[in-house]
DNA sequence: CGCAAGTTTGAGGTAAATCAACCACCGTGG
DNA sequence: CCACGGTGGTTGATTTACCTCAAACTTGCG
């Protein structure tokens, strides 16, 4: 049952880090996502001149990264919080087709020059590092191996995204909710406080209402499976949560 | 050398065997699926040795092409017909993720050395080409430039799913139905008729039950949308499958 | 032919949607 | 200080779309 993170977490590189940091400089080398390792394929030399094209860079909550048709200039590396990937429906009715955290790489349209597929918006404070596009030169070795490393990263979204359309669309809300919250936990911080979503992204997320998604949220508190601390901040306890996830399973 | 993946056929799952059918020169430069335009990566003198590496290969409807966790040692692009991705849950329900049909690109896992993800399995006969993984050395350039084009395929994926969790398991049973009827259009034949799915793929497809999918399919036979021709045939009305999802988008 | 697997149709139950009231919180302004 | 509206959340009553259970029917096949 060791089904992959919506959001691909952890499985931490152990490969040598190149000890370089200009001054104003992103600390790439301590990065906190390094898994996605995309500087593994550059040498020695070719690493500073790649530093030029990233940058560090902020959203607050509900700040918009990209939307759906714009052209993408830039890939981005989620280093903390998350994102919501959203779209329309013909009839105007918001669909988030998942979450990305930490770890994730976003706006790889940049580099097919395609417009952006979905809006992508930030759920709570986010920093990401911005990466150029014109790091991954189409013509040249080391961009092509960058490339290489970005493209194996859709792969991971396309697992992603199954997951999603697995679990979080799919069976009763009960057992959607539990997902989510799962997921939740995954992404807690430090103190294990994980972000509370508000009930229309629930809603939009799980395809249920938002009457729903709240009495949801209410039996959970009840059955004392989470806390909640305040308006955007949730505790889980991950243990009920498979517990109950488990129950769910056996009683076919 | 290159061991063919197991392909299981649908009455012999218990005893699953080898069954390669193939042979015969692959006509590359005809091929009904170009958009891939995977050789287009490569030079004139290349080209001849690749094709060593590309193999025709049949499946008749029900046959496994792959199964989640297997090694894959082969990618597959999809000349004709349709076939379904799906995974089992922790409670053994199946979960039909998507549909592929001509011009995907399945098997990408080969290329990470990762084991399968999803059970890969022929709805109806199905011709692909299979291209052994040594057709991508990782370390030449012309490797490279297969690889990168495998990998845009990839988004291609990404996109796909994102379309199939947008409008298949979302929203009221009847325009999740519309939305697969416009989909299986779109693969019609050169006669314009349609693969028409068992009750439980689009059970499993939609997340409704075998009785909601037959009543569904029954009303939009009334209503003259499709015309079932036998068991697993179908003529679709494309143009009124769009009314319908226009008409039902506008009523919000 | 008879059996099994798949499909359709019906009747009744239920989870979730809908509709709607109420509440908590918050910044603004009198 | 409270009155105020605005936004987001909860909770209740009612309806409904879909599920469940079950029986009949159709198709293919040994």
């Amino acid at each position: 049952m060791n089904a992959p993170d919506l959001i691909l977490s952890a499985a931490e590189a152990t490969r040598p880090w190149l000890r370089l940091q200009a001054a104003g400089a992103p600390a790439c080398t301590d990065c906190s996502v390094r898994q996605i390792a995309l500087f593994a394929a550059l040498d020695d030399e070719a690493l500073p001149a790649a530093l030029d094209h990233v940058h560090p860079l902020r959203l607050a909550a509900g700040d918009t990264l990209l939307r759906a048709g714009q052209r993408v200039e830039s890939l981005y590396t989620v280093r903390r919080g998350l994102l919501r990937v959203e779209r329309f429906t013909e009839a105007g009715e918001r669909r988030i087709v998942r979450l990305v955290g930490a770890g994730s790489l976003v706006g790889a349209e940049a580099l097919s020059d395609t417009p952006a597929r979905d809006d992508l918006v930030a759920c709570t404070p986010v920093e990401l590092c911005r990466l150029s596009r014109h790091l991954f030169p189409a013509h040249t070795e080391a961009g092509q191996a960058l490339r290489l490393a970005v493209l194996g990263q859709a792969q991971r979204d396309l697992e992603a995204m199954t997951e999603a359309a697995m679990h979080f669309t799919r069976g009763p809300v009960r057992g959607r909710m539990l997902h989510l919250l799962a997921l939740l936990a995954r992404h807690a911080d430090a103190e294990g406080v994980s972000w509370l979503p508000r009930r229309d992204e629930i809603s939009d997320l799980l395809d249920i209402t938002v009457p729903t998604a709240s009495r949801q949220l209410s039996a959970l508190r009840e059955a004392g499976v989470v806390r909640v601390l305040s308006q955007h901040k949730l505790r889980i306890d991950a243990a009920a949560v498979r517990q109950a996830l488990q129950a769910q399973a056996l009683d076919d």
